[in-house]
DNA sequence: CGGATTTGACCTGCGC
DNA sequence: GCGCAGGTCAAATCCG
């Protein structure tokens, strides 16, 4: 399994997996939480640039875990979202999908970020390439970088190599590292049987649930993905 | 006491 | 038009 450590980038054509609801758009980031998911919560990894607020719950069709659904609290006009959920092929993996933008700065978003985040590249075919549904899009398009960079702020969205070399939170993520791999959604064409399988372990799965019901990780990642890697985050924008 | 989380109900969108 | 499933809201509960 190299997947582990190899994070790939991919655009994850969101709408195939969800033909519910409207198209909006969305950045799909999987990440690999391996067994020690738990000692992330305990861990208190370095927070979030934001924090996010748990609103709701839903099992979802075909899928052993649930989905929880997030909102940011770090401001309280702010109505970015988040959707966490358990990859069906992978338990030990995580699948994390934004929806719309922060309309805020980072809290604590170190001044280092700034020189990280490259505005925005004309290859990071992310939020401003894409037919914006999201009512916040219709605010302003000078807004749009400003959204590109709340939107991305967690990792850079070309290159990683600026990141590598002075991102603070660098090194706890390398030590991190082991435990935790992040890498792109992609297309898991599972079977209920498959599912079945891979959900043999009825205790572990249960703790693994219950793990993600806190769901202390996303925090965590975002530094992780912004630190280690450049392109995990895809912006995917069904139209 | 205040904020965050949990959970059930309700609403909306899409497929048939 | 109906049913199904996802997404959101809001009240209740829990924790710091």
């Amino acid at each position: 399994m190299d997947d582990t450590a190899s994070p790939s980038s991919v655009l994850i054509p969101e709408n195939q997996a969800s033909k519910k609801r409207k198209t909006v758009q969305k950045t799909v980031v999987k990440v690999r939480i391996g067994e020690n998911v738990s000692k992330l919560k305990n861990e208190g990894l370095p927070s979030d640039f934001w924090s996010w607020r748990k609103y709701g719950q839903k099992p979802i069709k075909g899928s052993p875990y649930p989905r929880g659904y997030y909102k940011c609290s770090t401001s309280k006009g702010c109505s970015a979202k988040k959707q966490v959920e358990r990859c069906r092929t992978d338990a030990s993996m995580l699948i994390i999908t934004y929806t719309s933008t922060h309309n805020h700065p980072s809290p604590d978003l170190p001044s280092t970020t700034n020189s990280t985040q490259q505005p925005k590249e004309p290859q990071s075919q992310t939020t401003e390439d894409l037919p914006t549904t999201m009512e916040e899009e219709k605010e302003d398009q000078s807004a749009n970088q400003e959204k590109f960079h709340y939107l991305q702020s967690p990792i850079c969205c070309s290159e990683d190599i600026a990141i590598d070399q002075e991102d603070p939170f660098k090194l706890n993520l390398h030590k991190t590292h082991d435990r935790i791999d992040l890498l792109l959604e992609e297309e898991e064409p599972v079977c209920f049987s498959q599912l079945e399988n891979l959900s043999t372990p009825k205790s572990e799965e249960l703790d693994f649930f219950d793990e993600l019901e806190e769901l202390p990780i996303p925090s965590s990642f975002f530094n992780f993905m912004r630190s280690n890697f450049s392109d995990e985050r895809i912006s995917v924008a069904p139209s």
